[in-house]
DNA sequence: CGCCAGGCTTCTA
DNA sequence: TAGAAGCATGGC
């Protein structure tokens, strides 16, 4: 585990000692796009249908308003914390390339992330920039997703199937509208099973994603490793294929296939703070 | 004002 | 079947 201790105190849940887990890191290296900074190393998401505000203080960090319960059912997974990143990282820096890159942002973790939302989230992230992407995610929310305590839940698939591409028109998705109600409607006719997606082999849970119109290889590959779980799935944006060709050219080593996707969360945001052209 | 964005679909040779 | 254009939109 990558904490010491769970521990309540009043109505917050807190990680003592919680190591390998650096917040801004991990919201904000373009995996998740519904979290922003509130305050010092502290920030504000919604996720899961829920309203979280997440702080480290020194060696912990605090899980505001959480019960032990919730912390459990729903963020625990979430934070991919039963996962231990030191062994992970120890493994990846046999590697120099893997080295330098975890060695630049040590504290990233892989969110599991609701399988619908992740879906969605990177359908709209195509030919599109991530403050962008943040934008239209919040007011897709706002105009579809379902009002909880302190904000809005992201749309349910059955909610968007039934709207049109003119009821989007306010999120100003542009041509990625027609994208996202096909998914819905995949979902919800189970052409597409999001369930059998992070089951099936890869192969083949690829295949099936890309059933959806607008999902090619890389949005299937950000759904399989974002929200559904699968963390051998490597997603190949322009930055990654930089990374590849450069420093990789025969592919990552063998010994990091079983856990690559959590390998190029690193070498991608080393990449693209680097600015890599 | 252009340029470009964690791509995909469609058109063309 | 590879390669390029078109796509909607807004941050910079």
């Amino acid at each position: 585990m990558d904490y010491t201790a769970g521990e309540v105190a009043g109505n917050d849940y807190i990680l003592k000692g919680a190591r390998h887990f650096d917040l801004a890191a991990t919201l904000d290296c373009g995996q998740a796009f519904r979290w922003e900074q509130v305050g010092e190393d502290a920030f504000r998401g919604i996720a899961l249908g829920r309203v979280l505000e997440i702080q480290r203080r020194g060696e912990d960090v605090v899980l505001y308003g959480v019960s032990e319960e919730e912390f459990h059912v729903r963020w625990k997974r979430y934070f991919d914390l039963d996962r231990e990143y030191g062994k992970l990282k120890e493994l990846f820096c046999r590697d120099p390339v893997l080295r330098q890159a975890v060695e630049y942002a040590p504290g990233i973790r892989v969110l599991r992330q609701d399988g619908w939302e992740a879906l969605c989230s990177f359908i709209m992230s195509q030919n599109n920039n991530i403050v962008r992407n943040k934008g239209m995610i919040d007011r897709l929310c706002r105009l579809a997703g379902e009002p909880i305590r302190g904000g809005y839940a992201f749309p349910t698939p059955q909610r968007l199937a039934a709207m049109t591409v003119e009821d989007l028109a306010p999120a100003r998705c542009g041509f990625r509208a027609k994208y996202i109600l096909d998914a819905a409607r995949a979902v919800c006719e189970e052409r597409v099973s999001l369930d059998q997606a992070a089951k099936l082999p890869l192969p083949q849970a690829r295949e099936m994603l890309m059933r959806i119109y607008g999902v090619g290889p890389k949005v299937a590959d950000c759904a399989l490793l974002y929200g559904l779980g699968r963390v051998e799935c490597v997603p190949m944006d322009v930055w990654m294929k930089r990374v590849m060709e450069r420093c990789f050219p025969k592919g990552l080593p063998e010994w990091a296939k079983d856990t690559a996707g959590i390998a190029q969360q690193y070498l991608f945001h080393y990449a693209r703070m680097q600015g890599l052209k």
